[in-house]
DNA sequence: GACATTTGACCGTG
DNA sequence: CACGGTCAAATGTC
């Protein structure tokens, strides 16, 4: 990351950031013997790069935004809402961040469409449903969408993505979602709105990402055209990959609350019912699994488990630590110590 | 060939 | 009239 060493956070975001990434290490620290004998350890050792992928992108998140206080991410928390982000800035429609989303026109053929004008840009009356985020990985969201537009903002430097939910046509689903590139830091943040819910519940199982390359890379190639840009792609094309590994999403969307509610709670560890040491019959697994339980409920995470955290050394050759952005995050808090 | 993205045009709102 | 959201033909990818 290229401002590894500007990196200055409080003390309260830089617990913030150690609290998520302790509570990544302690939870692959602890499901890790369950790889050997999981029945389906692909499906397990995605939840697990699930969890530190979101863990990582809250640290990284409030890394990235000195300036915001991590109480954004608990209101996130507490609004309990859906979304792998990490920073919500608003809960609330706004006429520039609410897309109009009524897709309920009839099609229309050739130059005759567009024939229902009243339909479009109804975005003050009755549209309350939209959620600004600031994320790095706005694609992370567990719902497949499907890119129906781009444009230049005025006042931006980026352009602003459009994206609807895929399954708008055959479950008639009206979710949007906006993504706006924000910087061009390593990695650089998005502003991502969503509005309407979802209704197509049953899409929760793939990341968009993994259908949509095409649609990451329009985001991420600078459409711009900007000549410095192409640069700037190389730390959130890593992370876009290793999103697309990791498309197995397991979780319904309140895991999320779990992780952002560390920042105001309790220190110990809620992760959860969605990485199950699983209900197999497997004496071993149960084994794990108690020692798994105990370990969660029993240790809150104190400063010898930061400081293990941030060793380094310790677990380098875990298969899960080759992920650049724990190395990155990794090298954010030790020049801050 | 099916499906997704790109892109320029269309159109409502302020 | 400028801006921003959406449409749909063209294009790309598998």
């Amino acid at each position: 990351m290229a401002d590894t060493e500007s990196v200055c956070l409080s003390d309260e975001q830089q617990g913030v950031a150690v609290r998520e990434v302790a509570q990544v290490y302690e939870l692959i620290k602890t499901q890790q013997p369950l790889l050997l004998v999981h029945q389906q350890p692909q499906q397990l050792a995605h939840g697990l790069l699930n969890h530190a992928m979101r863990a990582l992108n809250v640290a990284l998140s409030v890394m990235n935004q000195p300036h915001a206080s991590s109480s954004s991410a608990a209101a996130a928390a507490a609004a309990g809402h859906h979304f792998p982000v990490m920073t919500m800035i608003k809960a609330e429609s706004t006429p520039a961040n609410s897309p109009a989303a009524d897709v309920s026109d009839n099609h229309v053929a050739g130059k005759a469409r567009r024939s229902s004008p009243a339909k479009r840009r109804r975005i003050n009356c009755e549209d309350k449903s939209s959620w600004v985020y600031h994320t790095v990985v706005p694609h992370e969201d567990g719902y497949q969408w499907r890119k129906y537009g781009e444009k230049k903002i005025q006042g931006t430097h980026f352009t602003r993505s459009y994206f609807r939910c895929t399954y708008r046509d055959d479950r008639g689903c009206q979710a949007t979602k906006q993504i706006q590139q924000e910087d061009k830091n390593d990695p650089p943040m998005f502003q991502v709105t969503y509005s309407n819910e979802h209704t197509c519940t049953t899409t929760r199982l793939i990341n968009n990402t993994n259908n949509n390359p095409a649609a990451l890379h329009s985001l991420t190639a600078n459409p711009n055209g900007h000549p410095d840009d192409d640069s700037d792609d190389t730390i959130l094309t890593k992370m876009i990959k290793q999103e697309q590994q990791a498309a197995w999403l397991p979780s319904p969307p309140p895991d999320l609350t779990t992780i952002s509610n560390n920042f105001d709670e309790t220190p110990g560890l809620h992760v959860s019912q969605e990485v199950p040491p699983c209900s197999s019959n497997s004496s071993a697994i149960s084994h794990y699994a108690d020692e798994f339980d105990h370990h969660q409920m029993g240790q809150p995470l104190e400063t010898t488990v930061m400081e293990e955290a941030l060793g380094l050394g310790a677990d380098l050759d875990d298969p899960y630590f080759y992920d650049p952005n724990l190395l990155l995050i990794y090298e954010n808090l030790m020049n801050c110590y």
